[in-house]
DNA sequence: TGTCTACTTAGCGAAGTTGTTAATTAACTA
DNA sequence: TAGTTAATTAACAACTTCGCTAAGTAGACA
């Protein structure tokens, strides 16, 4: 889990921290902002700050006591073109995923993953 | 962790896994042929596989022994439509954005997130 | 029937996540 | 100096994840 897509995407998979980016995204927030709207003690606040820190969605600074935090959508980005390829599937641009498939189809039987020489029975569609 | 797009980020959040999904998108592949590419055991691949399938990103048929995976774009679309309100942050169409800068700003200090009545120092920038 | 292939389930251990409370650090304020 | 506020760190429990090996299920075929 080391490459930055996937801390990026383990980063976003919590409801509370997506809320906490949903907040930044109308604007800077010191922590205790960030953690007025939920349930959940203020340790587990800082962690999940610490979280989105790490895959770089979030960058701290200082005023005084308070840590304003602020929106980075630089790892966001990443995401995005990572979804550009399955984006065609549901944008209604078959056009190019069409071509890709008709290249592709082909070489199946052929590639690493079929290990015994025995045929698959295809199904006509 | 319940909720649908956080398991869907959660399953995206696996090198392996993500890796099947872009195989998956040339076409249909049976678990064999998903394993074939990477270093890990069967059982591995299998429940990788029902991490996806759990998330709605795979959709498993039955042939014979076999069987053939197919890539469900559903939940993509949805960590698309996520995604829309930060798109606005790094695709250059900052007009909505600064809007609603200019309309959130002002209510920070009276917000639920500031517990004391002390007032905070404002940096200029 | 027996064997091969494809795949899943069970059981294990190591490691990571998420929450808690209690203690600590750092900065302002009276 | 002493107290308050903001935030972090430490220590712990509950749970999940991810890999493995071994065993089991199900279909094809001789």
């Amino acid at each position: 889990m080391s490459d930055t897509l996937s801390t990026t995407f383990a980063a976003l998979a919590d409801p509370t921290r997506r809320s906490m980016l949903a907040q930044l995204a109308r604007g800077e927030a010191t922590v205790s902002e960030l953690a007025a709207p939920h349930a959940i003690s203020m340790p587990a606040i800082s962690r999940h700050l610490k979280v989105l820190e790490n895959a770089g969605l979030v960058v701290k600074s200082r005023d005084a006591q308070w840590r304003p935090c602020r929106l980075e959508v630089a790892p966001l980005r990443r995401v995005d073109d990572w979804m550009a390829v399955y984006r065609e599937f549901f944008e209604g641009r078959f056009d190019r995923l069409t071509e890709h498939l008709k290249t592709m189809q082909p070489d199946r039987d052929t590639s690493a993953g079929r290990r015994t020489p025995r045929q698959r029975k295809e199904k006509r569609s």
